[in-house]
DNA sequence: GACAATTGTTGTCGTCAACAACAATCTTCC
DNA sequence: GGAAGATTGTTGTTGACGACAACAATTGTC
């Protein structure tokens, strides 16, 4: 094998082979520190498994319950507006819906002014799961605030508001 | 329960018909609005969809940068620590590693301290090519700080510190 | 009334996280 | 020294998710 001396000052120098045991910690991340996507998705990750750990006992997770949440604040809107106003394919938006609908906690009802598209409601069992959804929701929020503090966490609610 | 959600818009009334046309922007978010995961996970698909683009003259995805930055500043890892590292499964890394060792971005090297594992190193070519990802990786770093301004972008990096 | 646009749907493709199982190889412990 | 257990890389499967393309039904426009 070919040595190829690296000479783009890495900090640990390891000829070829293995050099030695090295602890995860110890591992620089060079130019990722600096880059703010890779915080946001290793925070993105984090926040989401903890959300659907904590609704685990519901069974919902993050799109399921911003669907949910969108149709509850605003009844009667159409796939394609639930769709757009989340940044859903309505695609997917199809396989979601099929879901909750067959958990009893959505309806689509035919739109009599536009034969096309569905108005989607939440059932009266879907208001009701809804409600302790986002208890439990509330619950995970408290987690988030607990991990970064809560100054940060609404200053970073802050920071993002524009893309929401 | 919490019904009532949005007041710019006193009757939505829709009783199971649709009701009448909705812009997408006066569609209230209701509880997603205090949820720093919705915003969090909106912001993140922006920013890698710019980083994607940026470095879509190269093919260099996000997590791929990631792999090689790591390993080129850290030369004779395993896969393992990698894996750990960066939060990747290391399932996942054999094929982010297959598809960098087709391209001569990297190489694997049987190490002779523990015949199981493999050293990583970038090829002569890696380093090089490596050194324009970053380039083209700092050039989106300052979408983003256009995006969301010098000063929160910052702040962002050092609330999420945390997490790298 | 003809033609373009929209809505919901179905389907495919590729990325990604989460598991499970396996062979080869270390490590530990008796 | 050797059996038992752990680790490393690999292969495979599953499911959530974003992106696209095509289609029928319906609406809007000219």
């Amino acid at each position: 094998m070919t040595a190829s001396a690296t000479q783009t000052s890495p900090r640990k120098r390891a000829g070829n082979g293995a050099a030695r045991r090295i602890d995860a910690d110890e591992i620089g991340l060079d130019a990722l520190v600096g880059h703010a996507g890779y915080a946001v998705r290793r925070f993105q990750i984090w926040i989401f498994q903890d959300f659907i750990k904590t609704l685990g006992e519901v069974d919902i997770r993050p799109t399921q319950y911003s669907v949910l949440t969108v149709i509850g604040a605003n009844p009667g809107l159409s796939q394609m507006a639930v769709a757009k106003r989340l940044g859903i394919e309505r695609a997917r938006l199809v396989h979601l819906l099929d879901s909750l609908e067959q958990r009893k906690l959505v309806k689509r009802i035919k739109s009599k002014l536009d034969r096309r598209s569905h108005a989607l409601h939440l059932t009266a069992q879907g208001e009701t799961a809804l409600a302790k959804f986002k208890r439990l929701a509330a619950e995970h929020e408290r987690h988030v605030e607990e991990k970064i503090g809560k100054a940060n966490r609404e200053q970073l609610l802050q920071i993002l508001a524009g893309f929401t």
